[in-house]
DNA sequence: AAACTTTATCGTAGAATTACGATAAAAATA
DNA sequence: TATTTTTATCGTAATTCTACGATAAAGTTT
């Protein structure tokens, strides 16, 4: 039963852990980086991230499962581009968390 | 092959996805958020949160492998609290890349 | 000492993740 | 039209994650 019981844990919760899933892969943090930059095709994300171009293609799907980019094809090449609403939605999710915590902090 | 290539990333992606794994899972933000406010025993975060003590007691285990949290063992009971130097660390590394993002956000 | 409480760990099982090569589909180019 | 480019998807394999019950170990209480 790997199935995370999401049901029982209210919005917030499952907010900040979509967005730490999303989060939870350095070749991910590294495309958001880039795409926040200029919106990029997957063969300039490739370029750049030594990892095979299936495995890439894999990780845009992640964090488009998780509403983070939306893709536009253009020709032969897909671009792709944060979704800025729901980036700040889950961003929002996360700072406000943190907040909590940084209060605690001296 | 599920082993992230880490050793490819440099330290600030790897920091990064490292407190994205750690948030992850909504029982482990809901541990977080509790600890911050109050340390805590383990039969008290299995009060609040409906998942089996053993789940619990992984859950901590994996926060713990991030440095997330220590723990204090007092009489029959473990008390968990926030590791602050790391969580400052992995906290600072986040609000450094979502920085980048907020530049870009109109 | 016996019974109870607390918590980590073990065993297990199903699901998800990470990675790659191969291939298919669609557009561009020669 | 044939070839090339671009990218998603399939197939596969190893690893990790999530979850629970059972149990062991260590302290507390009766």
């Amino acid at each position: 039963m790997a199935i995370t019981k999401k049901s029982i844990f209210n919005q917030q919760y499952n907010d900040v852990s979509d967005f730490g899933k999303a989060l939870a892969h350095p070749a991910r943090v590294m495309i958001l980086e880039i795409l926040v930059a200029e919106n990029r095709c997957v063969s300039d994300l490739t370029e750049r991230i030594p990892l095979a171009q299936s495995t890439i293609s894999q990780h845009l799907k992640e964090l488009k499962k998780h509403g983070l980019i939306d893709t536009e094809i253009v020709g032969k090449q897909n671009f792709y581009c944060i979704n800025q609403s729901r980036y700040t939605e889950l961003q929002s999710a996360l700072t406000q968390m943190l907040k909590k915590v940084m209060i605690q902090t001296p």
